[in-house]
DNA sequence: TGGTTATTTGGTTAAATTGCCAAATGTAAT
DNA sequence: ATTACATTTGGCAATTTAACCAAATAACCA
C-alpha cells in the first residue's frame, strides 16, 4: 500500500472513526430531526456537557456536523444527511447477525 | 437515554467502529473484489500477518465479513455488501470539505 | 459593572486500541 | 514422523480515546 492510498484510507476512516461512538451516533441521530444546541443534547445524551462538546467538535472536525453560533448557543445539524445511510446498512448487518444466530439454535 | 437505547446505539458502533480503522477499510474495499486469504490480504496491507488476522477477526466479529476454511487456508470475503455504501458517502463528506476549504481561500 | 447562562479548553486518569513478536494450532506434503 | 506452510492466540509496550472536573471564554441581562 503506497503512500498515497494510505493517506486516503487514512481521511476515510477519520470520518468513519467519528461516528464509531454510541454517543455521537445517538447525536447524529437525533440531528436528522433537527438542529440542537449543546446543552439539549447533553440532557438527551445524559453525559458532562464538556463530554458532549468535545463529541461535537470530532463530528464537526470530520465534517460530519455543522455549528452556527447563535447568541451565546451553538446549534448543531447535519452537514452531509447520507451519513444516515449508515444506520440502515448497520440495521442490516445486525439483522443478518440475528438470522445467522437463529440458525445455529436449530 | 434509557439502557435499552443505550444498547442499541453500542451495537450499531460496534459494527462501524470495526470499519474503522485505514487498515481495515482497505481491507473491506479489497474483498469487494473477490474473497481473499489473509496471507494475500497481509501481502497488501503490508502489516504483520497476525496484525492482519486481528483486523479480520474484527471485522467478522461485527458481522461484516465471513470466513471460510480451505485447507490450510481461511478466504475471507464480504457478508454484507451494502457496507460498500459507507465509502459513497465518506466520499461525499470529503468533496463537501475540499468544496468549503477551496471557498475559505477566496 | 457584576452575575448568569452557554460552550469550550486544559488537565488528569482510566480504558481501549494497535502492532509486533513469539508461541501455539492446524493442515498438507515428503 | 518430520518439515513446511497458513493462521490464530497470548502477551507486552506504545498510542489513542474517553470521561469528568475545574477553569477560561463569550454573550447576555440586570
Amino acid at each position: 500500500m503506497d503512500a498515497k492510498t494510505q493517506a486516503r484510507f487514512e481521511a476515510r476512516s477519520k470520518i468513519i472513526k467519528s461516528l464509531a461512538h454510541p454517543s455521537r451516533l445517538f447525536i447524529v441521530d437525533e440531528l436528522s430531526r433537527g438542529r440542537r444546541c449543546v446543552n439539549d443534547l447533553a440532557g438527551l445524551v445524559e453525559a458532562d456537557i464538556s463530554t458532549v462538546s468535545k463529541h461535537l467538535s470530532i463530528l464537526r472536525d470530520a465534517g460530519v456536523v455543522r455549528d452556527e453560533k447563535e447568541g451565546a448557543r451553538v446549534y448543531y445539524s447535519l452537514r452531509v444527511p447520507c451519513v444516515l445511510n449508515f444506520f440502515s446498512c448497520v440495521e442490516t448487518v445486525m439483522a443478518e447477525n440475528a438470522r445467522e444466530q437463529a440458525e445455529l439454535l436449530e
